[in-house]
DNA sequence: AAATAATGACTGACTGGTCAGTCATAGTGG
DNA sequence: CCACTATGACTGACCAGTCAGTCATTATTT
């Protein structure tokens, strides 16, 4: 916690057992009608959509609570009820945009693709899975945040990055061994997304200044890093 | 304005019985014999350097101006001599750290040096001028925290990125001119700084879990962004 | 050169406003 | 009918910025 002696007075007295429902039900509007568990599931979806539209605008720190529970049109209390606190409520929003990104590259990584295809479905996946959707916010606020929430880091670390980098070495160590791509390189498999987190970077600081075209620049970045070379 | 009933303007003698001791515990940054001009600069980047170590571990919002004080040695109001105010002082703190890149940059940019030499410079300058100084810690910020702060988003752009970039371009254009490198690569600079960029975010979230050697990383990818090619 | 006055740099207790988290009270679905 | 869900006014911590007061340094007078 960022002021541990704020929330250590009280003792906590949450006996609720229940297994929170992370299955990813569509963040719809609740209707009176439906039944608790599928208003339950809506409600949190709301909170956690209006906290990213809030912690994006306004920073972590900076975000209101408040502003978070009218956005998602609930009382304050209510975020209490779904969230421990607001570092939770952060760390799962984090949690839940994030990791489904897993499978999907891991998928790209197994699937024995010719090199420009491989290119290709690289920057196509990065565009639309990413900076098309609002999980481009999520990934800018972990790299302005992130810092703050070394538990969180962690997490971010071990269930995401990690098997990314992975994945992705070792599909560069195969195409390496084709011949397809230079030894070096799958040793930073940080070099091919650098121009991705550059770019998302960009369009929150300098886009109204200096508008930037993602899709073609991650397009001249992997293909220069895998284009063909004279022999060394 | 209510005011409490017994307020007049009436000088409340309350002089600080401490104070002797306050002061001689107090380290002094700055000599007392030092003159005047001496001392007042002395201050102002005691402040500043004080300023940049809260920044960057509390974030702008969390970082405290009294803990700013301390650090710098110094009471917090002084801190309003110098600095209009909070805002005020961290774009203080940005301005003065970045500016003097672009000199140096631009110096690189208008030597014509062979290929393999230019490479090395870029990666030499970002390692000792960026990562192994604060500098890191001012880029870093200036990502984390430049979204909520527009006009200083903007002041950079013109005053430091612009031109920086302009400086990276035409010298790609020169290099492309002469098929040292490809010619996609001068429209988007960005490119290039791109590792660098994803070193100095890794270092402040990752580097715990798994270190990055940067000068390694970089030379990688300038090497195989200006590695000689078959014809296309 | 010493005494005295003027200057303005510096201090830190205080104020006013903000906001995370609480809890007594009010619904409502099953 | 009552356990579960929701509410929102409230509280206590917190902190940027202020300003009346202090005192070291510099200027002026004797």
């Amino acid at each position: 916690m960022l002021r541990p002696s704020r929330s250590r007075k009280t003792p906590i007295r949450r006996a609720s057992r229940r297994k929170r429902a992370v299955q990813a039900a569509r963040a719809a509007a609740v209707p009176a009608s439906a039944s608790r568990k599928v208003r339950s599931a809506g409600r949190r979806d709301a909170i956690l959509s209006a906290a990213l539209d809030e912690f994006s605008t306004r920073g972590f720190e900076a975000a209101r609570l408040d502003d978070v529970a009218r956005r998602a049109g609930v009382a304050k209390g209510t975020i209490y009820l779904y969230f421990r606190d607001k570092e939770s409520l952060f760390q799962e929003l984090i949690r839940a945009m994030l990791t489904p990104l897993v499978g999907t590259i891991e998928a790209l990584g197994e699937a024995e693709l010719p090199l420009p295809v491989l290119a290709d479905r690289i920057v196509e996946l990065f565009v639309r899975e990413v900076y098309e959707t609002r999980r481009k916010d999520v990934i800018r606020l972990m790299i302005s945040e992130g810092r703050r929430f070394p538990k969180l880091a962690e997490f971010y670390y071990r269930e995401v990055l990690a098997r990314i980098i992975s994945a992705v070495r070792s599909l560069l160590r195969r195409a390496a061994a084709r011949g397809e791509v230079p030894e070096g390189l799958a040793e930073f498999p940080q070099i091919i997304a650098a121009p991705g987190l550059v770019a998302i970077i960009w369009s929150g600081l300098f886009e109204r200044f200096e508008p930037l075209d993602v899709r073609k620049m991650m397009k001249t970045h992997v293909e220069l890093l895998f284009a063909p070379r004279r022999a060394t």
